[in-house]
DNA sequence: CGAGACGATGTCACTTGATGACATCACCGA
DNA sequence: TCGGTGATGTCATCAAGTGACATCGTCTCG
């Protein structure tokens, strides 16, 4: 972070990064699949926790109320460290290969929200449509919440966003 | 596409790709940024496409309507070449890359749909919301338009897949 | 305690993607 | 015929990855 920051992704080189870690470059790729990778770390945590969200939703609930709950994990997990998000977030956004990278892993994660949907019973295309959904409310509503200089809460965005999204795909 | 096809992406050297095109490696990166974008020319036009349809709607319509005016161009632009379609997908399913730099495009064109509707007075969030779902349905629609072995009608089930979007948003 | 397994790291060599600088060559208009 | 222009080739070079092998410290078991 550091490095991209000071000089910008492009310019830094990996060998760069190792010597500022203190190993070597072969090292750094032991530990990340590429460089890009490094900006990620975690993000499998994030998705885990969403899924674990979405399964301990009641049965009971339609699948929108199912995500709506895996939101919220999202939100309690992204909603802190306001300040490192944002650096983190202005460097993704300056950079299209990182922006690819923060994509596919949304698409990865939208993909997973709709396992878990269709393990609740609900059929295609409405569990990857809902994930999908999902995905777009995230996405948008921590854009929205990082563009803000002070922290704020990010759940209620998410809130807030779902509910325009509802409005909008009505015809509203 | 054959290269790619015959012995997978990340197999196929640029060296190779050139080779049958019968230049140097040299003269395809004047011609492609890089080894992915090959397989992405003319997204460009299918973007122009989108925003001239959105454009052109009538200045009465709805965001969704505006939006509706752009998917059924989109329809035409892809609903053609379905075997060619078919091949290309496959390819791009199979290569992370590859379907990191599709997604890239797809947020590109959502943010091209997202400033034409705010020219047309939408305000936010709704011109990225209404502009993300339309790309929702682009993406499912597709998909399972080409996961059908014979063509069919790509428009019919653009329709489709936003009514169920519709439905499942408002918690159907 | 000592031998050996194991995991993390370093070293080296190599392939491939990508880019800049410069040379060529074909073609077109004055 | 001359000179410009655009497309291509050649060459050198850098940076991203990756495989093979060596090294070193630590942990465990007899």
């Amino acid at each position: 972070m550091q490095l991209y920051v000071e000089r910008g992704f492009e310019q830094t080189t990996v060998a760069e990064i190792a010597a500022r870690a203190g190993v070597t470059a072969r090292t750094f790729f032991r530990h990340f699949a590429d460089k890009r990778e490094v900006l990620f770390a975690g993000s499998e945590q994030l998705q885990q926790g969403l899924v674990e969200a979405l399964e301990s939703a009641p049965a009971s609930a339609t699948p929108l109320e199912a995500v709506v709950a895996a939101l919220d994990a999202g939100a309690e997990f992204l909603g802190r460290h306001h300040a490192h998000a944002r650096r983190r977030h202005s460097v993704i956004m300056a950079n299209p290969e990182l922006y690819e990278r923060e994509l596919i892993k949304m698409a990865t994660l939208s993909e997973a929200l709709a396992e878990g949907l269709r393990r609740r019973g609900v059929p295609e295309p409405d569990a990857t449509l809902t994930a999908e959904t999902g995905i777009v409310v995230v996405r948008v509503a921590f854009g929205t919440w990082v563009s803000r200089p002070e922290p704020t809460d990010l759940a209620a965005t998410m809130r807030e966003t779902l509910a325009r999204m509802a409005a909008v795909t009505s015809g509203g």
